[in-house]
DNA sequence: TTGTAAGCGTTATCAC
DNA sequence: GTGATAACGCTTACAA
């Protein structure tokens, strides 16, 4: 009795090929190639091991399988914050094409930090990932471009650029704001505010453009001081529209776009006792249940950030494929504006005060 | 030139432990010391090995780590889908514990299907991952059970419960849920609806005890016909506020206990004509910018989807420190009533219907 | 204090 | 066809 084993430690014993091999009375080398699927085994041996394996409940070591080289299937995902909807919706739309693929989708949040980007990047290059998605903060920091670079790691950008050329995909911003600012120009709308983030990449640089572009076409001179363009933020869309609305010359018309942005909108326009759209047009971006339900309800630019995620997974799932000799393309998700109530000609007042 | 190695392949050497002592002329033993933190290495010696490791840019291989048995330092998430905002805001609570504790946190969503949380918790068993965070879909599903055993990860649950006892973290739904009714019991309201999911769950069994103990206490009739627990869709909840009202006694107030329920009661209330709070009382759960800028604005049951994740993420690292004498306890994360806008006494008429 | 060597569980290359 | 056996890069006794 004295002798047994302590009866607290439950003898986990792992069972390894050997264990199958002698099981099914073949060698490691046999059982090997039958899970491998290669052809030279004997239908009678490979039925054997098969139900040895079975019988033990064997399956390989992922750990000692990586060690000998073999792929991870593990792909990493980095971006600021998975609470942003738009991120969770992406995640959602790459992973069920990964899990589809046979791989494992990791997911790490940045809090914008280029400093934990940098770390991330390492981390996933430690652990073999295979791939990376990547919704870089700042496209221009070189810190994290040089630890991009170093990881060697086949990568797909989400709703950013980077030169030199890193495959990505993203969803056509500049189409969808310069559609928006075309409707409300056409409403009769010379004073539009833009309220967005993003000075540091593609998403925002888009939307700036959009709204040059709309101008220009028209033939309308744009007032770059209702540009508010720094924060994606409700705290920030909060302030700056209490601000563009104190302005001698108030906007007629806002675009929020971004997705925390009409929660900070809505309040200040509310806190300053105007009323949409009568008062104040407003378009935000993405859809939400609050634009789609608030009193009255709001026009959005609106595009599939699960599309969005599922196009990024495909294409770093070609690439991968592909190896060395993949093309670092851009992928296009569109954009459309959805008419709601929240628009309309503005006042006679405004215009004359805007004249 | 013709002995040359082909100039396509970049020749990515691995440096290992034998590289990084060859440099530091010492042993590959010695290098291991040093990157363990063994106390048994002279400073000197140490300071060559370190200064080894910086100029080679070396660090040690994660599955060869792995193959000794050394920990993973990974954990799993399993839930249904990310895109419910409480969801990714425990995701987020938990993954920032990790990170912080050299964790890396891995999600994956089941859809709420039974069969892949198996599949995921078997794919989790063979990577080896340390721990386990879950909310598993139907408690008493007897594959999953029987998976979750078989794994021997430690786990932690939230906001489901399993018997034998599993660790779990959980929001109290049963005193906020019997609040609210007992808030609008005080208002005058006889007639109480409740939309909610959760009938194989913890939640929806805790928020059914809470109507039904403010009833109790308060000396009221439950009409169980007013209670619609079976989804927490918002399709579900729009059809089931249809039929509520058309009853012919509808409810006079109504309690909306899921995240995407309350952008289902909308539309249906206001296709029906009514008015928030004269005619229908409401209150939704969890807060979410629609309840905070509808008009009015809507009050709810509100907990900390964040805290909760961390809370969960703290209580398995306490399990995996532990090892086998860890208890398997519970954690409750409080719940408040926020009061808005959305809630009134019942219309007289109503009243009198309802006599 | 340090070097040597034995595994860990695979896969792949040999002979047989 | 199949069985030995040598890696793979690390940790950890055990020797020195």
């Amino acid at each position: 009795m004295a002798s047994n084993p302590p009866a607290s430690s439950p003898a986990i014993v792992r069972v390894t090929v050997h264990d199958v091999a002698r099981a099914a009375g073949v060698s490691i080398g046999t059982v090997s190639r039958v899970v491998n699927g290669a052809p030279t085994v004997k239908a009678e041996a490979r039925e054997r091991v098969n139900r040895a394996i079975a019988e033990l409940g064997w399956s390989p070591s992922v750990a000692a399988q990586a060690m000998r080289g073999v792929s991870t299937r593990m792909v990493g995902f980095i971006f600021s914050d998975i609470r942003n909807p738009l991120y969770a919706a992406m995640v959602k739309g790459a992973e069920d094409v990964f899990t589809q693929n046979g791989y494992l989708l990791v997911v790490a949040s940045s809090d914008g930090d280029p400093e934990r980007e940098m770390a991330l990047i390492d981390l996933f290059s430690r652990r073999k990932a295979e791939g990376l998605l990547f919704t870089v903060e700042q496209e221009s920091h070189a810190g994290v471009r040089k630890s991009l670079a170093a990881a060697r790691i086949p990568t797909v950008l989400l709703e950013r650029e980077l030169s030199p050329a890193v495959a990505a995909v993203g969803a056509d911003h500049y189409s969808g704001t310069r559609q928006a600012v075309e409707y409300l120009l056409g409403l009769g709308h010379r004073r539009i505010a833009l309220l967005s983030g993003g000075r540091n990449n593609r998403v925002g640089r888009d939307r700036l453009r959009g709204v040059m572009d709309a101008h220009r076409a028209a033939g309308v001179t744009l007032d770059e001081s209702l540009l508010r363009v720094e924060s994606f933020s409700s705290d920030y869309a909060f302030r700056q529209t209490q601000l563009l609305l104190s302005l001698p010359q108030p906007p007629t018309a806002l675009i929020a776009a971004g997705m925390h942005l009409l929660s900070g909108v809505l309040p200040a326009v509310r806190m300053k006792g105007l009323r949409i759209p009568q008062d104040l047009s407003l378009i935000a971006s993405n859809d939400s249940p609050l634009a789609q339900l608030a009193t009255p309800s709001i026009s959005v630019i609106r595009y599939d950030a699960y599309a969005l995620g599922r196009e990024a997974a495909l294409l770093l799932l070609h690439k991968l494929k592909a190896g060395e000799d993949a093309q670092e393309v851009r992928v296009e998700v569109p954009t459309e504006l959805l008419i709601r109530e929240s628009c309309a000609a503005p006042s006679n007042q405004a215009v004359i005060a805007s004249a």
